[in-house]
DNA sequence: TAAAATGTTCTCTT
DNA sequence: AAAGAGAACATTTT
C-alpha cells in the first residue's frame, strides 16, 4: 500500500492521532530487523519525549521529536499505522509499538517486515542517508527533464527510482505513464517536451487524485486503469469489468518491465522508438 | 501449492 | 562514477 498517497494518509492519520502526548514506552518484535538502530538507543530517544510535528518526504514518514531529532518511518510494502487503546482493538501483525501517557498506543502494522523505523539528527541526514531526490509533490519539470536526460534505460523504472525522484511506487507508476499516453518502455532520455509536460502534470494529477482518496484505490475515478489491477476482485466486482481501457476499450496488456508487473494500454500508450 | 505481491538495498557488471 | 540487472530480504494471500 504505502506509496507517496499512502505516506501522506498516515501522516495526517498521525498528525490527528499521535502529536503531545508523552511516550511512555517502545517496543519491537523484530528489532534487528526493522530498527536501524539499537533497541536501547531507541528508548533512550524516545522514553519521556513527545511528537511534535510531522513532515513527509516521498515513502518517508518524518516526526519530530521535542527532542530536536527526528523519527523516520518507512512503511516497506506492507506498513500501515493503527491507533488505539483497548487490546481488542489491536491490529493483525503489529510489528512495534509507541505507548502513549494517555492509555493509547500507536501500532506500526508490517505484515511483511520490509518496514523500517530510525532515529535521525535532522531531515537532511535522513535525506542524505536514504538519497531521496526531491519529492514527487514538489519536483519542478525542469529538474524531472534533466533528471531524465541523464538515463539510458526505459521511463518506468527511472521514475521508481527514488534518488531521482521521491514517493512513485509501481502500483502509481502504470497510472502515471496511462494518464500521460506514455509507453512504460520508452526509453526515458528521448521523451519530446509535449511529453515531458504531459508526464509532469500526470504525476501531480494522479498523486494529488489518489490524497484526496485517502490512497482508497477502488475510490479513484472510472478514468483510471489502476482497476485492472487484481486488488480489484473483491465478491462484488464484476468478473473481468475493469479488464479493458477505460478511454478505448483496449484489453490492459500485463507485462514486465525492469523485474516489475507492469499494466498498459497498448493502444493509448503506443511504442514508438 | 506455487506464485506473486504496494519496496529497498546490496552485489556484480557495464 | 554512475547506471542497470538480478538477487535477496520475510511473510502473507490467492
Amino acid at each position: 500500500m504505502p506509496e507517496l498517497p499512502e505516506v501522506e494518509t498516515y501522516r495526517r492519520y498521525l498528525e490527528e492521532t499521535s502529536l503531545n502526548h508523552k511516550i511512555v514506552d517502545f517496543t519491537a518484535v523484530d528489532p534487528k530487523r526493522q530498527l536501524l538502530e539499537p533497541l536501547e538507543v531507541m528508548l533512550k530517544e524516545l522514553k519521556g519525549r513527545k511528537f511534535i510535528s510531522t513532515s513527509r518526504i516521498g515513502k518517508n514518514l518524518l516526526v519530530s521529536l521535542d527532542s530536536g531529532k527526528i523519527l523516520g518511518l518507512h512503511f516497506g510494502m506492507t506498513g500501515d499505522l493503527h491507533y488505539y487503546r483497548i487490546p481488542e482493538d489491536a491490529p493483525r501483525f503489529e510489528r512495534a509499538t509507541f505507548y502513549f501517557d494517555n492509555g493509547f498506543k500507536l501500532a506500526f502494522v508490517d505484515s511483511r517486515k520490509f518496514g523500517r523505523i530510525g532515529i535521525w539528527e535532522n531531515e537532511t541526514l535522513l535525506k542524505t542517508a536514504k538519497k531521496l531526490g526531491p519529492d514527487a509533490l514538489e519536483i519542478s519539470v525542469e529538474e524531472l527533464a534533466t533528471g531524465l536526460k541523464r538515463r539510458k534505460g526505459p521511463i518506468k523504472p527511472a521514475l521508481l527510482d527514488q534518488q531521482l525522484l521521491a514517493g512513485i511506487g509501481n502500483w502509481l507508476v502504470d497510472e502515471i505513464l496511462f494518464q500521460a499516453g506514455i509507453h512504460p518502455e520508452i526509453s526515458a532520455a528521448t521523451l519530446s517536451d509535449p511529453e515531458l509536460k504531459r508526464l509532469a502534470e500526470a504525476i501531480k494529477y494522479v498523486l494529488e487524485t489518489s490524497i484526496a482518496q485517502e490512497a482508497i484505490y477502488r475510490e479513484l475515478p472510472t478514468s483510471f486503469l489502476i482497476h485492472a489491477r487484481e486488488w480489484d476482485t473483491s465478491p462484488h466486482a464484476e468478473k473481468d469489468a475493469h479488464k479493458n481501457c477505460p478511454e478505448c476499450k483496449t484489453p490492459i496488456e500485463k507485462t514486465e518491465v525492469g523485474g516489475r508487473a507492469t499494466y498498459l494500454c497498448p493502444n493509448c500508450q503506443k511504442h514508438k522508438n
